[in-house]
DNA sequence: TTCCAGGCAATAC
DNA sequence: GTATTGCATGGA
């Protein structure tokens, strides 16, 4: 059961390397040290959040805003004026409940200061879900957790990989089964599926 | 204009 | 327990 490590290999060499999770904009294929500080990595966080159901560029606008209005920082996410933060974060889409969750979040990195999440305390904040909380813990700690998103569902029913009613854990699992346990090999296999989706 | 994008929680059955 | 619905914007 290869397959897995075969569609790998076949959309690396289709893509070549993603660079994920963009940080500031910015891409660093090949470069699997980020994030290099404690800012990036609440950037990655928040991020994970704003882009739920919507699409990166909707997600970027927002966080261009959050950085002009310095808001970057999980204390001042929850010092802000709450209508503030909703006009920054407003190009992203639902607006409200993002809002909540932002603060929710925030709330909860300060309090865990450098500590790495554990998937189970990420899952029972309100506003993250499995894949929220995978992506955190792949992109923001390196973690190698492997992130299901509706295109990895997709892509895999397509290769008849897997069937219809797969649920999200028995996707993740038969990709964490099939490949060696790296965090870089699951951030660019992500990033992949997810390049291959859009097309 | 309609459709959908890197989901999730609340509600309904 | 599974299925459906509300949340919202911006671009194709």
């Amino acid at each position: 059961m290869d397959r897995i490590r075969r569609l790998y290999d076949e959309l690396y060499t289709k893509y070549g390397p993603q660079g994920w999770w963009p940080v500031s904009g910015r891409y660093h294929p090949d470069d699997y040290s980020y994030p290099k500080t404690k800012k990036q990595r609440f950037e990655i966080c928040i991020g994970a959040i704003l882009t739920q159901n919507t699409n990166w560029p909707n997600v970027e606008k927002a966080l261009i805003n959050l950085q002009k209005n310095k808001l970057f920082d999980a204390k001042k996410i929850l010092d802000a004026d709450e209508d503030l933060l909703k006009a920054c974060i407003r190009s992203a889409g639902y607006y409200n409940q993002k809002a909540k969750k932002l603060g929710i979040f925030s709330q909860f990195f300060i309090a865990q200061n450098k500590k790495i999440p554990l998937r189970d305390q990420l899952l029972a904040l309100w506003g993250i879900g499995p894949e929220t909380a995978d992506s955190i813990l792949l992109y923001a700690y390196m973690q190698p957790e492997f992130v299901v998103d509706a295109y990895t569902k997709r892509i895999l029913l397509k290769r008849k990989l897997i069937n219809e009613n797969a649920t999200y854990d028995e996707i993740k699992k038969l990709f964490e089964k099939n490949l060696p346990k790296k965090f870089e090999l699951y951030q660019e296999f992500h990033a992949l599926i997810v390049e291959e989706g859009k097309h």
